[in-house]
DNA sequence: TTGTGGATGTTATAATATAACTGATGGCAC
DNA sequence: GTGCCATCAGTTATATTATAACATCCACAA
């Protein structure tokens, strides 16, 4: 279990503490993997690390870059496994749009999110969005269609960019 | 200004007059850009026929094989520069959960679209879906976020594919 | 004529993702 | 212990998606 020790250059710190954001995380993803009997190893602990290290989304392949020095025979599969293992356990999300990957920020239930992404920081909020949801599900209702998976993605400029 | 002849054998007919969908597409394109002042050129005409061959997410490279029979110099630029054409006409969406694209079913009017994408038949149904729209603005409203664009995208099965 | 802008041709390469096979480890039945 | 199995990771190769950069062509206007 390696945790990163520095504090992590690609880090945007705002006016929050967002190391007691990643503790939290990686404290909750250790808890669950251990309840649900799935291993969080050095590599899927380090790669979800470093997706914490900010709350920008991240592609695979700066993910890639970022854990040679950790991981000196890092190849893409190990980080698309690593990924894959992520995603199954909703330890992170996948931004569709994007191609790339954000921490959960309600990790340990599972639910469906809204990611707010801002065009100017680059940052992405979640929310659980329950009102917009139940509103989705009364528009299945009407097509007739049953819902497996969604992604509700929306770009633009976050409060603190909007302001500037 | 050259149309595909032969009914294309990628059209999964359904009971609806599916060549009615790929004339009112065509004509309302034609119709817009002559009003617009921008051309709709024969590679772009048959790039817009050719992802309404069906109500499928059709992927770029895909439409770069089926052109070549009449675009015999296509490459990937051809196919990635008619889409950027036709998705700033407003003419195609960009489904970004399967990097693919669909013509719109609304053509003319600007929108923001619910995508209703069957596992099963692949179908992708466009839905305004003013109502989702509308509490995902109030949503926004109190993020304080502003939005510029968005991709409202669920995966599960169609009506039809779900009674089967 | 001579440029100008838009569209396309052409070549190369970047960025994203998966397949397939190999080896290493550790638990567990026998 | 031995053999077996499942999981994870190493490794190589390749598939898929997308863009950059520069050349050419052509219609149209100054
Ligand atoms: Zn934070
Ligand atoms: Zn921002
Ligand atoms: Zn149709
Ligand atoms: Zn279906």
């Amino acid at each position: 279990m390696t945790i990163l020790a520095e504090p992590p250059p690609h880090t945007d710190t705002l006016a929050h503490n967002h190391q007691q954001c990643v503790d939290d995380a990686l404290k909750i993803a250790d808890q669950l993997c251990t309840e649900r009997g799935v291993q969080l190893t050095a590599i899927r602990q380090q790669v979800l690390a470093l997706i914490w290290e900010s709350h920008k989304a991240v592609k695979a392949y700066e993910l890639l870059d970022r854990i040679k020095p950790l991981q000196a025979a890092a190849k893409p599969a190990t980080i698309y496994r690593a990924l894959d293992f992520l995603l199954a356990q909703g330890l992170i999300h996948r931004v569709e749009s994007l191609n790339a990957f954000v921490g959960c920020s309600c990790s340990g239930h599972q639910h469906e999110q809204l990611l707010l992404i801002c065009k100017q920081c680059e940052q992405v909020e979640e929310r659980m969005a329950a009102g917009v949801m139940q509103v989705l599900a009364e528009e299945f209702r009407q097509a007739g269609f049953s819902a497996h998976s969604k992604a509700i993605e929306v770009h633009g400029l976050c409060r603190r960019c909007s302001q500037l």
